[in-house]
DNA sequence: CCTCATGGGTAAAACGATTAATCTGCTGTG
DNA sequence: CACAGCAGATTAATCGTTTTACCCATGAGG
């Protein structure tokens, strides 16, 4: 069916070899030649059998993903741009879900590898570490790990959040976050913590805990920074139902910018980063890892604020 | 570095061919020589390599999974499903993204073909048309395409909509969509104005025309239906602004069942579906076709009610 | 005693590409 | 004139499996 290499050279009466090093430029073929064997593979419309290619070379041109649960809506906005890093760097990407399970994420890698991915992109799950592999590995986002590749500047992001508020007058601030168990969450909130004024008073407060935010802000907290705007709506909507309103009565901002962010009314406030460079950084960081097994140097890239509406300057300005 | 088949041979002092019979359970191989082998296999931790089986049997057990941009946040549900169930049926998947551009789809499918896939699977950028393609195709939510193999019930899940707010005694209900190029956008209000009872009043708006819907809403409707929950969460807030509260002072329902629908104070009502079962049936059609190449007949999956707090028992009730 | 089936196993040919080693004419040079 | 050197192309090995065709005992049936 699908036009092979050697329909090309039968076409042509040269031999296989010939061809491939025409098409690939390798070897000491003669440009006539090479302008002949390209026209005609052009009109057959040839592409190489990636098995074939594959087999001899060692290589499948293919990298594993490895996801966590999709729970965060964050993860899927990685994923479209690990695909697009991946295709850059022509590479197919082969994706797997770790269903939020350690054990599961092992099987996942192993699947991965089993199907003849060259390397593996892992987003591990909260707490898990990864065991060494029979191929290259990138870990995003594993703070601290060995194999990580690249991580965002949660602890930066967390004292941008902080900063914004604070440089809107606020000083009582309540900083959020869904579960302890998250190394990512904690981070963020390590980063808030660490970035409060001499003068502010931050409270860290946990929803696993089910603290009363309504009371704490009638109490005097103006403000409120999450670790994700998943929180944020969540607050927005139950806060909004006792009648406080957005952004008169206290302020907020969420983390990551998600679809959702810009639609409401008023657009959240809330802390971005960039996943088309950690994407593009950690497909390089594993393309090298692939191609000269020279360990790679792990880097943080920025978190930036995306400034909408839900954050209210106070009259009574503090600088 | 990785076992091969060899090794096990030599290992044992048998023929390749009889290690590979043995492990496939196809040939001639005594009880006693396929346990033997099986846990030579086992202490050495082999696994096939899947380029030298994919070169020899022509499968690579690998199929290509065409998403729409990311815009919608239904997709990477729906990519979640179909990876578990290609799982079940032991095939890898391989992504790619469409870009929301026909041009870009047609080249992700060329990529995914080149990379190798045995088949592929498309949810499609609204208004295109899969091109004839050289491997088996499966497509999503194509409504009436001759390719299509599964698709969810919109029209269906509208009426529920409608049925509902009607059961509940709203008659003066608008019907909001976001742009009339998405087909199925068309086919949920379609669905709608079907199930509309002879007392009622429907109107369908559309966001793309910048609708007055606060002001529809003053003037006497009590409930909104819409085609996704975005929408809804866009609608939501806005008449929030303006004071208008869930559920006293309008109904609202929403479609897609997405992530916030359940955290949002009130918890939004919607339409939802099973994207297990769509994704199920996507693949058992695509290995058929793969494996037998028989044709499969399109089939539809029902959308349900997810009844939470958004639509208001109307008191002067009609039923 | 010869034939024939049959269980158990092997040899060897694919699959489609890449690439190191080799061959074949030439041309230019000492 | 013989030979080194080189451009241009070819031969053949190789990657790891699967699978068809064949081989060799052994035992049964006539």
């Amino acid at each position: 069916m699908k036009p092979r290499l050697s329909d090309i050279a039968r076409n042509l009466s040269v031999s296989a070899a010939t061809v491939s090093l025409a098409l690939s430029g390798k070897g000491r073929v003669s440009n006539e030649m090479v302008a002949r064997i390209k026209a005609e593979a052009n009109r057959l419309g040839y592409s190489p059998n990636p098995m074939g290619k594959a087999l001899r070379t060692g290589r499948s041109q293919v990298i594993g993903l490895v996801l966590p649960d999709v729970a965060n809506p964050l993860f899927p906005r990685m994923a479209r741009s690990i695909v697009m890093a991946a295709e850059e760097h022509d590479f197919g990407v082969l994706i797997a879900d770790s269903h939020d399970s350690p054990a599961k994420q092992n099987e996942a890698m192993k699947r991965l590898v089993d199907l003849g991915s060259d390397g593996i992109v892992v987003i591990p799950r909260k707490g898990t570490e990864v065991g060494p592999q029979p191929i290259p590995v990138a870990v995003i986002d594993a703070l601290g790990s060995a194999q990580n590749v690249v991580s965002a500047d949660h602890a930066g992001g967390g004292a941008i959040a902080i900063g914004h508020l604070q440089e809107a007058g606020h000083r009582r601030i309540l900083c959020v976050g869904e579960t302890r168990s998250s190394l990512v969450q904690r981070t963020r909130i390590g980063g808030m913590v660490g970035a409060a004024a001499p003068d502010a008073q931050l409270s860290q407060l946990w929803l696993e805990d089910a603290p009363d935010v309504l009371g704490l802000i009638r109490d005097g907290a103006t403000a409120i920074a999450t670790t994700s705007d998943m929180i944020a709506l969540q607050l927005l909507t139950e806060l909004g139902k006792a009648g406080l309103n957005l952004p008169e009565d206290y302020s907020l901002v969420g983390f990551d910018n998600l679809d959702f962010a810009g639609i409401i009314s008023p657009a959240l406030t809330t802390i971005g980063t960039s996943e088309a460079e950690i994407a593009e950084r950690a497909i390089l960081g594993l393309t090298r890892l692939i191609n000269s097994g020279a360990p790679v140097e792990s880097e943080v890239v920025p978190m930036h604020l995306v400034r909408r509406e839900t954050v209210k300057q106070l009259a009574r300005r503090k600088n």
